[in-house]
DNA sequence: GCGGTTTATAGATGCATTTCGATGTTTCTA
DNA sequence: TAGAAACATCGAAATGCATCTATAAACCGC
C-alpha cells in the first residue's frame, strides 16, 4: 500500500526551493539564516516552505534560542526509499500478482 | 547534487491520481483502459497524468495496436532511490563536510 | 476510404500554491 | 521591563495545476 505520508513527502520535495533546502540539510543541520542567505527569498517565504517540510516529516527543527535549526528526519526519508524499493521489485509485498500476461 | 530529474519525479507521484496510477503499474504493466476503470477521471485527465508521469520519466508506454500498455521504468526509480540513499546517508559524495558544529 | 475505438490536444474554469510586504509573536539580552 | 532579533501569521497578487467538455488525431477492421 501507498503509505499515508507519502502524498505529502513528495510534495514537499516537489518545489524547487524546497528540494534545495531538504539537500543542504542533507549535509548537515542548518539555521535559518544560511537557507536564507543560499536561497534568495524572503524570510516568510522561507518559514512557508520550512512549515511544508516539516508537515511532510522530512524535516525536524531544533529550538535554539532565537534560532532553529533544521535537519533531514532519516526515517522518513527511509521510509520513502522503503516504498519506492517496493514499487521497483516486480513482486510486491501487499497482494501484488505479478506482471500482466496481456 | 540533485538530479536534474529529481523535481520532475518527484512533482509526478506529488498528485494523489498519478501516486495511485504509479503503484498501479508497479503491479505490472497496465492499460489505459483497466486505470481508467479504477480512477473516476475523464479519458483526457488521465492521458494528461500519464503525459506527466513520462515527462517525468518515471512511466514508460508501450503502443500495441490502438492501445498504449503503461509500465513502470525501473532505472528512473533506483535513480530517485540512489539520491534519497544519499540524502539519508550522514556524508554525501558530492562535497559533503559533515554535520555542522555549531 | 469509412465507421468505430483509443489517445491527444485545445480551451475554459475553479482551486491550490508560491510569493511578497506588513504585522504579530516569541525569545534573548541588557 | 525595553529593545532587538528570529520566526510565524495575515492578506493579497500572481501563477500554476487538475479537471472538465469538445474536438482533433491516430489506429484498426471491414
Amino acid at each position: 500500500m501507498i503509505p499515508d505520508s507519502a502524498i505529502d513527502m513528495f510534495k514537499a520535495l516537489s518545489d524547487p526551493n524546497r528540494l534545495r533546502i531538504f539537500d543542504m540539510l542533507s549535509r548537515g543541520e542548518t539555521c535559518s539564516c544560511k537557507l536564507l542567505e543560499a536561497l534568495s527569498i524572503s524570510q516568510p517565504t522561507l518559514s512557508h516552505h520550512m512549515g511544508i517540510l516539516q508537515k511532510g516529516g522530512l524535516v525536524r527543527g531544533r529550538r535554539d534560542g532565537q534560532w532553529i535549526h533544521y535537519s533531514v528526519d532519516p526515517d522518513a526519508v527511509h521510509e520513502l526509499i522503503g516504498y519506492l524499493e517496493s514499487v521497483s521489485s516486480s513482486d510486491r509485498a501487499d497482494g501484488a500478482e505479478g506482471p500482466e500476461a496481456n
